[in-house]
DNA sequence: CTCTTAGAGCGAACCGTTTCGCTCTAAAGT
DNA sequence: ACTTTAGAGCGAAACGGTTCGCTCTAAGAG
């Protein structure tokens, strides 16, 4: 049906490797140049991709394995990513595992199976392991947001103590001394640095470190909602709740509404990620806020550049002079608001 | 590097024809199924999908189009979409053309350079032009949300008319009848339906039509917010506000918090899509939801049935009985609140 | 005027599957 | 015992590109 590279050759008298030299950049006499452009608008001719994907062992597919796509997040991030990646040719292929271990191991084999030349993941697994397959390939991977404890990656990463520190010395400033954080389990690195952010904070303060006011569990709005029913239905409340995701931000307001309390009145809190929420709750959200754009748009040009390179390799046959993984840490804002009581 | 069918053939004595009909679960004696799938697992044999897609004519691929990937409604339709189709082996190609005409047509063109196998995508254009080179490759489309003149295209649509008229009927039975719409301009066929159920509301009642009511504008926060402060500063101020989408309510709850007015009391509103934002914000509001899941599962599932039919037709010759365009209509819920106040 | 050389063009092999139509074997039918 | 026949196996030709290494031409060097 369509028109192929053959039809070419037969409307210019030209050989194949002439034509795909020219389809592929390459240099012809001015004269056949004519020739095969006014065949390709006659015949309406496209490169097939997939036949040149065979020949050349790529398929300019990137594959994006995240948890949850149904997130401003994961949203935003995608968005990004596709967008730099169509200007460069590469298309992209989505897969949401949602949180769970297996099915992103599943995931990663389907990929694999569509044959994408690179992946960008948010890993949900706290192991690295099931990325194996896809290193023995020689697939670049960039991780987002998360990382493993072997460094043999490339990742994107905001600086998530720094944040947890940032946001609760705000609050110390301002007179609070019985803050909770809630937060999601410690085999989350996520989790795991916006602990240690609080815990340097109270530390630096010399704010003993009080084991009810830390609220650990999954990174849900059942959490959210559940932990700050409990903390603030005990004789021994805290003054400030510091809520370390978006899920358990939206919990915990819902639980303070329901309890018929308000902020900042009645306990002060700073949320995280949810720059629409702190627009349109009254009063305003006091927030941290990751640089989501560019986490998106950085992992994107480390793919780009990272494909550049096996290209390169394939071709000038020298040595695998195997990159150190590159590793990316943003900074994240902290939005003000009127969520903070100063006692 | 990875095994291909060559491999298993010299490895099991048996010819190319035999080992493919294996892989395409065709029959093969007993020793030599034994024989096939030992040497699979022994290789680490892995179908390459690319050359089976050049021999085949397919890529097990489809392309979802969507305009602002970064909002829930997308996010949740792509996750649910995903789910279906990688249940059938089918990965999901996104873009996102950001609510732009001339990149609308211009990621059709790539997705169809991607080789896909079908489309599915929520117009951003009011006309279907642009989709004429995809009917054209005989590939299927399924439209989601929206719908052109020519009734063309299978569809999944909910009835905007009617969610219309039942949430400005409800206000109207608690009292109201200045109540204002805001929606989108009117080359978008859902804000033309929406505001056809509000003007349907208002004659069922009786209730003359003000046209300084109506406000139409982009499908934006700042237009609910510009809107909601313009209509909200006058003296002839409505006592009910209809916000007819997710950014629109947005907008409104923002404008509404900035004029220091509150729902219900200064004025009553029915919002739009938002589940989130009607447990975080309080009074609790009103709001239509769309069965957002289930318009995407629908999708898929009559973009598989079509992509059946056409392989079907493809094997067996017969004439192409074009079936007629599949439409399906689903029902909007009414979600109950404390944001209207009864007069 | 001859020799060198850059570079355009070409033929053929290759990428890893599927599929058509043929051969062959062995069980079933008479 | 002889003929059918079902169905398993096979060879070879696609599918639509890329690429290697060769030939050939014509411009530039001496």
């Amino acid at each position: 049906m369509a028109a192929t590279i053959r039809d070419i050759t037969k409307m210019t008298g030209l050989s194949l490797a002439t034509v795909s030299k020219y389809l592929n950049g390459g240099n012809v006499l001015p004269e056949n140049r004519t020739l095969i452009e006014h065949a390709i608008k006659e015949l309406n001719y496209e490169v097939n991709e997939v036949a040149r994907g065979l020949a050349k062992n790529r398929t300019k597919t990137i594959g994006v394995l995240i948890h949850n796509l149904d997130n401003i997040f994961a949203g935003t991030i995608i968005a990004h990513i596709e967008d730099i990646l169509r200007q460069h040719d590469y298309g992209t292929i989505v897969c949401d595992c949602r949180g769970d271990i297996d099915l992103e191991e599943q995931e990663i084999k389907f990929l694999l199976s569509k044959r994408v030349d690179g992946i960008i993941t948010i890993p949900t697994s706290g192991n690295s392991k099931y990325l194996d397959s896809v290193v023995s390939r020689g697939i670049p991977i960039v991780l987002i947001d998360r990382t493993f404890e072997d460094k043999r990656f490339d990742c994107v990463l905001v600086d998530n103590s720094e944040a947890s520190f940032q946001a609760v010395t705000t609050l110390i400033q301002k007179g609070h001394e019985k803050i909770s954080i809630v937060c999601g389990n410690d085999n989350e690195y996520t989790a795991r640095e916006r602990l240690l952010g609080y815990y340097k904070a109270l530390e630096n303060n010399n704010i003993k470190i009080d084991l009810d006011f830390v609220k650990r569990g999954s990174l849900t709005v059942e959490h959210g909602y559940e932990a700050t029913k409990s903390l603030m239905t005990v004789t021994n409340r805290p003054t400030a709740l510091y809520l370390t995701n978006y899920e358990i931000t939206l919990g915990a307001i819902i639980a303070i509404n329901e309890l018929g309390l308000s902020f900042p009145d009645d306990v002060s809190i700073i949320g995280f990620d949810n720059l629409m929420l702190s627009k349109v709750v009254k009063p305003t959200l006091w927030m941290v806020v990751q640089p989501m754009e560019e986490i998106a748009t950085s992992a994107a040009h480390i793919m780009l550049k990272r494909l550049q390179d096996t290209n390169q390799s394939s071709t000038t046959n020298d040595t695998v002079t195997e990159r150190e993984a590159v590793r990316v840490s943003l900074n994240t804002s902290l939005l003000t608001g009127n969520s903070i009581k100063q006692l």
